[in-house]
DNA sequence: GGTATATAATTGTCATGACAACTAATTTAG
DNA sequence: CTAAATTAGTTGTCATGACAATTATATACC
């Protein structure tokens, strides 16, 4: 019994961090009219404007349903706009407000924060390490789901 | 802003590796009649007979609604039963039915697999160094937040 | 003993995400 | 050039999870 739960542990720990990482920044982004996802995605669009939701879905890693709500709530609250391409009449292009540059701006310290207390508490060899084996889990896992997608 | 990128990417892998990790383990349970965390708690319930539901929560770090929604599903599935405890009438004790087991007999080996696979991907000591890692985090993440929410 | 407090579970609401089905526009092939 | 295939985005449904509020029961305090 004791050994599955220890085989457990990989995938299950990485769901409960997960969900606390999140957990906290929408903690600290309370005082903001914003979630955590959202916020990655105003993020993402402030960093490059004038992507269509396609980049935006593919720099993100979220799926187009998702992308398309994501932006509807952060257009709903003044952040975003989307202008329909001129060229290809299917794409939407999609800009950051000024309202939304404010609050990356005011929020990115939040973040930042975040990412160094991580690395506060793995050391810089650790946080290297950690994001090094993460990348390489998801390019197993991906790369395993395909092939057994095809079969 | 290629920095940026750079610093959000421990908490954005997380998410990211997560997701894929839930994705492989539903398409490989494709051909039964449960989901990845009904399956986790199935499990936890096969391992411990005659919990109550807190301590379900407690193991499988859900909160209390989502337990009690997934109970719900793995009943009406005819994988668990719940029986009221005859001391504290708040409490319901809940036990797994044969089917229950016998499906959890069936896949068990699938979740052993991608464990292992995960194991193979990183080696060994990689695995232990990313079980650590995560050990380390989520308990920063959770004691920082209970800090942070008696302010 | 009786009131106040704490606890187990449930319900409601919202955000996210997976997946499938759909629309509209564009590109490819014959 | 037109029919078929592809692509961008949307909508619908369901499962999960966070959070708040509620119910019912149990425990503590006076």
């Amino acid at each position: 019994m004791k050994e599955k739960r220890q085989l457990l542990s990989a995938g299950f720990l990485l769901g409960v961090t997960h969900r606390r990482a999140v957990a906290l920044l929408q903690h600290r982004l309370r005082d903001y009219d914003i979630t955590p996802e959202q916020w990655s995605v105003l993020y993402h669009v402030t960093n490059e404007e004038g992507m269509i939701q396609k980049s935006i879905a593919e720099q993100t890693f979220k799926d187009k349903p998702t992308v398309t709500r994501i932006l509807h709530q952060l257009e709903q609250k003044g952040y975003i706009v989307r202008k329909a391409d001129q060229i290809d009449r299917r794409s939407l292009r999609i800009y950051s407000t000024e309202r939304g540059r404010s609050l990356i701006t005011e929020t990115e310290s939040i973040e930042e924060s975040i990412s160094q207390e991580v690395i506060n508490c793995l050391g810089e060899q650790g946080h290297e390490q950690l994001v090094q084996s993460l990348n390489l889990l998801n390019s197993y896992l991906s790369k395993v789901k395909l092939a057994e997608e095809e079969e």
